[in-house]
This record gives C-alpha cells, structure tokens and sequence, in this order.
DNA sequence: CTGAAAGCGCTTACAG
DNA sequence: CTGAAAGCGCTTACAG
C-alpha cells in the first residue's frame, strides 16, 4: 500500500506538505503541488480513509439504522427507493453510507454512537412512540427520522405529509360529492406496530371525514397481500353505500386494477377511488388511480441535507419538516350520483 | 469520550491489558478481567472502530456496489430485499455493510479499494460483459458478483441458476403437451444493457425450446409496467397458437393477473402460465402462477459466506456457484389441448 | 511557503 | 499473566 510517506519521498517533500495538498488546503506553491501531484499519480496513491477519520474523528459516513424489514408481515415495496435516495444524497454531501440493519434499532443505535462508526443516522420505519428517539437523545448522535414519532424531543423530524395527504384526499373525493367512502389500510399487525406514516394517515383521514360529515368504512388488507383481491370486493358488500375508496397500502394499490377487473366493478364509473404511494411505483406500475405520489427521492434527499446541516451544527434548533407532495390526478374519481 | 486509557487507568492496568481483555484474546487472569470490566462498565466504554480499523487493517465492512438503480427503465422491485438480505448476512459475520453506489461502479470499486473502505465487495447488477470485472481484478480487492458475467475471470461468482429455471420451467410445460408459448421479458432496455439475468434466462430458454421443438413468441413489456395489462393481450393476439406463457419480469407478473381478468383469459383452462421471480415477491402479491422461487435471502447469504472466505483466504481458488432454486406449483399449468 | 513533531485510539510482538 | 513501546497513516498547530 502506498502512504504518504512514499508520495512525499518521491517528491522530495514532507508528508505534511503532502497532506496539505491532497486536501487543498493551504497555501502550497504550484510548483511543489505539481511535484507532489505528479508523485501521487506515478505511485497510485489514495488517501486511507481510515487514518483520516482517526485523525479527524470525522468517518465521512451516515448510517441508516432501519429495524423492520417487513413492516407488519408485508414486502416493502419502497424500502429500495428510499435506502437509493438516502444513499444518493448522502454521495453528493461527500458522504458514504452505511447500513445499520439488526432487529434492535436502539441497540444499533447505541454501538454506532459509541463506536464511532459513522457521524450521524437516517432514522427510518419510525414508530409513533419509538423507542430509538431516547437512544437518539442519550447518545448525542446527529440524526434525522425519516418518519414522524408523536414525541421528537428535539430530534429533526423529516417526511412526507401524509396529514395532508389525507386531508387532500378526502377533500377531493367530498368535493365530488361522495359521502360514504370505504378505507383500505395497512395490514392491522402494522397499525398496532404503530408504523407513524399508517396511524398518521389514518388518523388524519378519519378526522377529515368527521369535520366533514362523511362515513368511513375501514378495512385492512391482511397479509398486505394483493389480498387486495379479496379484501376489496368483501369491503364492498359489506359497505354498499361506499361510492369511494381510499387506499393506503402500496400493495393493494398494485392488486387493485385486478380485483376491480374481477368483480366487474369499472372505475371511476361504479367506484372512485385514491391513494397515496410512492411516486416511482406509481409510473412503474402504471396505477391508474388519483394519487397523492410521494417523491421518495426528494424526501430522502431532504432528510440527508438536513442530516449534513445538523452534523455540521449539533447546536442548531431542531425542526419537524413535514413535505407536501403532490397530486396526480389520473381520472379514477368522478362525481358521485345524487341520491 | 472515553478511550482505552481511561478504562486503563480506572482499572488500573495499561492500555494492553485492557485491549486483551476486549479483544477476548490472551491469557488474562479472571481476576484482572473482571476489575477492567467493571471500570468499562462504569465508564461506558466502547472501543473506537476507526482506530482498530486502522491498528489491524480491517475495517470490518463490506461494501455493495450497485450502479443501475433501474435496470433499464424499470422499478426494480427487488432491490431492496438483495440490499437487506446482504447486510444482515454481513451482521452474522460481524461485518458492516456500506452502499457504495454511483453512476459509475469502476469508478466505486477503485475508489473503494484504494481508500482502504472496505474488506471487501459484493457488486450487484451484473452485466454479461461487465466492465468492474476488471477494475476489481486491477484492484485486487476480495469480491464477489451476485450475477454471473459471460466470463468472471477469476472473481468469485453467486447467483441464482437461471440457466436451470429456464429449463425446468420449459420441461414443465412441454410435459404438459404445450408445443407453442410466448415469452414476456424485461424491457428490451434490459437486454441491450445485458444485464446478467435477463440475457441467461432468455438463452436458456430459447435453447430448450430449441431442442424440443417447441415455438417460442418473445414479447418484452416495455416500461417494465404492468404494461403487462397491455403487452399480454397483444402478444396473445399476435400468436394465436400459444398455449402456454413464461414471464421473466417481476412486474408484468404482478400485472398480469389483471391483464388475463381483463381479457377474460382463464388461467390455466385457457393458457398455462409460469414466471420466475423472487419468492417474497410471490407471496406478498400472491402471485397466483407455477413460479421458480428465488429465495433472494438465501441466495444473498450464500454471497456474503463466501465473500468472507474470500476475505480470510485471497489464495483459495475462485469459484462460480449457481444455485438452483425451487419450483412452487400453484396450479397455473395444465395439459394442452390436443389438436 | 515548508517541515518536524505530536497526536488520533487502537493492536501486538516483545520483554519481563 | 502484565506492561512499555512501536506502529497503523493521516492531520494540524507551531516554528522557521
């Protein structure tokens, strides 16, 4: 392996003047710069990353500490995107990534901390009591949560708003004049996990279609299945009076077009219907309903620049920035019959 | 922060013998042991990984290189079950695992390997003539691909056995009297890029057919969309004799369950249909069809097993394993008709 | 503008 | 069984 003490030999320089030159730094001549330059380049050298984060007690690197693979019994369809974007993010700060797995998010959390590993964490599959928010605190570590606990203490909070989202949704489904809608959800093992993104949506859809007089039906997709299939025409006959849908489940959302197909039910014509999804599985599934689309990359980008920010300044007063995304309107609601 | 000085020193030993006893290693006296615990312990010790990093020249992380985020215009639903299960197969070793991607993954790997980042690398998204095959060659770094380029030269290859998949999913229909099928691949972006998979699958397949006769149709769902809704029925139309459909596109499989309800195809009474496609991506959308499973997990396990070996013996000769998977009946086959 | 030197927090022969 | 010491490859005041 070749060292600085090689480049600066070659050179016929000091590896101080090495250093200072590999990180630009100082005011070096051109002319011993280029010495230097041309040294590196005959020798292959390349700063090790090790000894400079020793030196520096800067590693360079986040870490994205996520515990549940399977939130609630279902494949996440998204966890890719979002691990891409952070990771994306993170490069264009000059910043690796390292994934924090294991089943236990606080213990993850603590020996990163202590050991030094990386110099903050994205936080995700956030719970709305989480556990991970003291170890957070305790440690001192810079972090944001992708994701939106009910108590941040002072964490940075950075995700979609999916307050809104609903809140949009509903909107828009009673300004068609619907008045009976039906809810397909999460599977239920994921709302008693208290996922924050389903209690948060749910509860704001439930509130919205209170304010506003509507019935609620609410059914949840167990298995996450494109039980879909199964799940949605049951929902059907037991709420007849539902002339609209709301789903919040990315892999009912993909099984929809199929059970709707099955039962013979033509949408927006016999039923409107929305959602809320991931953007990119939107476009690659072609789902052909209103959604609200979340723009994972921008999200995930969001929370690393945020995370750079705080890392940068451990001082600064922490936020909850919930992000408004978009609605992509797909011509899946129409205006329901006067009864 | 606390460092092995300040253990030593409420202990009273040196830095060494504090060292040894984290370490496991030498000889220490149960006695001596126990009075440096404690004063870890009480001074919530945690050894710096960076320093050790550098002491021993381990980093005791891996690191994934993964460039083509989509695999040729297509949401790459399975992205993130290979990211999850390589890193919690890398945590059974005791390794980290860091992303190191990029538009440009010669670029990643001899950045990666000279930086000194990681012990080692697994690079995913492996191309029939893949150009990283030589830079981590070149760099000397232990690797190994999750996909099997047209000649590995030396690295160490796992993956799944496509080649296999291929041949027991076209004996399983030419056992049932099916004489014409149709194919649905990737996006034809996928194959012009040559991604590993697609191109062995495909090969496979067409030789299979070859040698027993049988004609094949080839249709590729392009937007890697549940386009699937539009590509099967068209394919269909222009291929009137099929009997029998093999799809190689995790989304068209999920997509075409809607496309057949669409069309009024019956399944199997009017077409027999097998994919290929990972088990969890099965059994969360339940996938209704005669599938080979790729159990993502095993396989990525089997990836960090033996990037590890690699790790500890740079000698040991390569290897290139391709592991079958199995097949899942669910129904989606029967005999032709006789015509 | 450049170099000598200390220091980052560990590990590991080597003595004792 | 335990400790003194050198070394891993950098960075960074501090002199000059």
């Amino acid at each position: 392996m070749v060292t600085m003490r090689d480049v600066a030999r070659e050179a016929g320089v000091s590896k101080a003047t090495v250093s200072y030159v590999v990180s630009g730094s100082s005011l070096i001549s051109e002319k011993t710069a280029a010495k230097v330059r041309a040294a590196m380049e005959k020798l292959g050298y390349s700063v090790n990353h090790t000894a400079r984060a020793l030196s520096t007690a800067k590693t360079n690197a986040i870490g994205v500490v996520t515990s549940f693979r399977n939130n609630g019994a279902c494949f996440d369809l998204s966890a890719g995107a979002y691990l891409y974007g952070i990771a994306a993010a993170a490069r264009r700060h000059g910043y690796d990534t390292m994934l924090l797995t294991g089943d236990d998010g606080v213990e993850a959390i603590r020996s990163a901390a202590l050991s030094r590993r990386v110099d903050g964490v994205v936080v995700l599959d956030v719970l709305i009591g989480d556990a991970r928010v003291g170890a957070l605190k305790e440690s001192g570590i810079p972090a944001v949560m992708l994701g939106s606990p009910a108590d941040s203490q002072g964490v940075d909070v950075v995700d979609s708003n999916f307050e809104a989202a609903a809140v949009s949704l509903v909107e828009r489904l009673y300004d068609h004049g619907h008045r009976s809608i039906l809810f397909i959800g999460w599977p239920e093992a994921v709302y008693e996990r208290k996922l924050n993104y389903a209690v948060r949506f749910r509860a704001s859809l439930m509130e919205a279609c209170a304010m506003r007089g509507l019935r609620v039906g609410a059914v949840y997709a167990h298995d996450a299945t494109l039980g879909a299939s199964e799940v949605i025409p049951r929902a059907l006959r037991d709420c007849p009076s539902a002339t609209a849908m709301v789903i919040h489940n990315d892999a009912a959302v993909v099984g929809a077009p199929q059970a709707f197909e099955r039962t013979g039910i033509r949408v927006p014509a016999d039923l409107s219907v929305v959602t809320v999804m991931p953007d990119q599985l939107g476009e690659g599934m072609q789902i052909p309903f209103d959604s609200v689309g979340i723009d994972v990359d921008a999200v995930a980008s969001h929370t690393v620049d945020r995370l750079v920010e705080r890392i940068g300044d451990p001082e600064m007063s922490a936020r909850v920035e919930l992000l408004d995304q978009p609605m992509h309107v797909r011509g899946s609601v129409r205006a329901a019959h006067e009864d």
